[in-house]
DNA sequence: ATGAAAGCGCTAACAG
DNA sequence: CTGTTAGCGCTTTCAT
């Protein structure tokens, strides 16, 4: 339409010359429009609806020195969990203009850094991470970068910067109480390798708590894979769950995928739920709304954790107060299953 | 370290110098490496390394025109439907070196627009569409911007670039042939508003073909939320399925969440699966082969649909002749609840 | 309220 | 194989 064709797009020079202004005063009616007198801003904006104009990020990136991108990374997507949590960041962030880099590293930390080295380099306002767990070389760079940090999922000590989420530990020795107090008297635990998933980790962390005040034996079972587990690992368990002389009379395991899993092989197996094994899960996804019996389990704040790290950046960035640590809490669900 | 404090990071220059060369030359180091003499590069590694740079790649993106960003929007990540793609589509990415812009629509076209509009100020390099239906602007901007687009999820003639997926309609259509092969006589289907989730009504369409072909008259339900479709809402239809003097003997949901739902809700109130009421869904996600009874359903390639998109865009980027559509078919499934 | 000049940090194009 | 020059398209700074 103009004088380009053939890969050149639109600038903001074209816009200013068909607006008949300069280009500065496009920027400025774009970015801040009230610097601008309402004619001049009128004549702009139709000149780029005109021209079809899109500002090129990239330079206005590398300019101010802001690119109004976060970057997310996440264990997995597969899991309805953590997209909660992505869905609840971009809602939050798309308000103000900004963007969402992101990738899931698979709960390889090692993946982790490598995605963090990548994505450093869009030079992102604020980077978003999953739990407290990174590699070194990942934790040196995202300070070196400067920018404000929110790990989500886990809450401790060692953040690297802010920090929301619940208490994986306290969440489970709460499910676990509640079941010492429905009067199980065999309470076992499934998780998964511990040194692989540290949310895992302070989950069985908190089971023992609570068996330990109960004066209980904690009965720990893992399951092999401590990666892609999920409904098929729950059904597996059911055996040794259920062997020898004292089996189990409750159960409660890392999350709730795994415990549908279990729910669903004790329905084959024609195994009374809760009568027989109750089960408990973690996470009150919907399916532990929806199956039957409805699963017993804890509640956590997935798209919240999300919404409120978006917040903190937010805040962080247009210099507001922001508090280095949220907790969110969570809430113990007594449902059929236990 | 360097001179450098406040803000400022470390730039190719200071490289070049640490490693006594020049800038272009790091620029070949980091991006051509076979274009550099072994000692050179390694002499660069070394400086990157211990300065710690990470390159801006909005400046390169500012000068190459190429910002090795891709851009996905979905409909929504929280259901797992979607997630795989994505996943699918982030880890062919990344082994390129691009990386994932992200956003999720909510079903609406609307937000689809104006996300478009958002992003393609990064220049991407590519984009990637979930389904073929979008407002008229986002399809203009997309074609204006020149960039390689994928659509997925939907096959069709109407694409504005390259599809690949599956046929909804034919999936559909297969599933109920099933059922009917299967003896059922009164196969009703449940789906959401056709206006507002155009996979949806292209299954309806497969299954009204089905049901013409065998000589039936449709009986089609449909849930009065056309989006945050659920479980849920599955549970909800069984009274209007099982009303009335001649009662559906199966039914077929638009997707395995909400056939899940009847499911749940069938095992809740007694009635027996598949003996008084056959259920199908469709997606066979994991919760359709974990439940008891198992949903017979249709397999569809969430996770290759992303990978494919991938390849599709990084063949197309490199030149290399990338087929305008592909099929990636479905499987009907047969378990035991239909 | 508007504009001119300068330069963000890279890489394409062209040497040598 | 390595370097020089220039400029990508914005926005900051400083003027008017």
């Amino acid at each position: 339409m103009t004088r380009r064709m053939g890969g050149g797009a639109i600038r903001m020079q074209d816009v200013a010359r068909a607006a008949g202004v300069s280009a500065i005063t496009v920027s400025r009616a774009l970015g801040a429009p009230d610097r601008v007198s309402p004619e001049t801003r009128a004549r702009v904006e139709a000149a780029v609806r005109a021209l079809g104009y899109v500002p090129n990020l990239a330079a206005g990136t590398l300019k101010s020195q802001r690119s109004r991108i976060v970057v997310a990374i996440v264990p997995t997507l597969a899991n309805a969990i953590f997209a909660e949590t992505v869905e609840g960041m971009t809602e939050a962030l798309r308000a103000e203009g900004y963007q969402l880099l992101l990738a899931h590293s698979g709960y390889a930390p090692e993946t982790e850094e490598s995605l963090v080295t990548a994505f450093l380099g869009r030079r992102p306002d604020a980077i978003v991470l999953t739990g407290l767990h990174h590699t070194a070389a990942a934790r040196a760079q995202i300070r070196a970068a400067g920018i404000p940090v929110v790990e989500t999922w886990e809450l401790g000590g060692a953040a690297i910067d802010m920090n929301v989420g619940f208490s994986n530990r306290d969440a489970a020795r709460a499910l676990t109480t509640a079941l010492v107090a429905r009067g199980y008297r065999r309470i076992a635990f499934v998780g998964v390798d511990p040194a692989a998933e540290p949310r895992a980790r302070r989950r069985e962390q908190g089971y023992r708590d609570a068996m330990a005040e109960a004066g209980r034996r904690p009965l720990i079972h893992r399951l092999v894979e401590d990666r892609g587990i999920s409904m098929r690992s729950g059904a597996g368990m059911l055996d040794a769950l259920l062997a020898g002389p004292r089996p189990a009379d409750a159960v409660m395991f890392t999350n709730d995928y795994i415990a549908f899993g279990a729910l669903a092989e004790c329905a084959r197996r024609g195994i009374a739920v809760p009568g027989r094994l109750a089960i408990a899960g973690f996470g009150d996804f919907e399916v532990a709304r929806e199956c039957h019996p409805a699963l017993t389990t804890v509640r956590v704040p997935g798209r919240e954790m999300g919404r409120r790290a978006a917040t903190l950046i937010l805040d962080r960035l247009a210099g507001r107060p922001a508090p280095p640590r949220v907790d969110l809490g969570f809430d113990v669900v007594l449902r059929d299953s236990a």
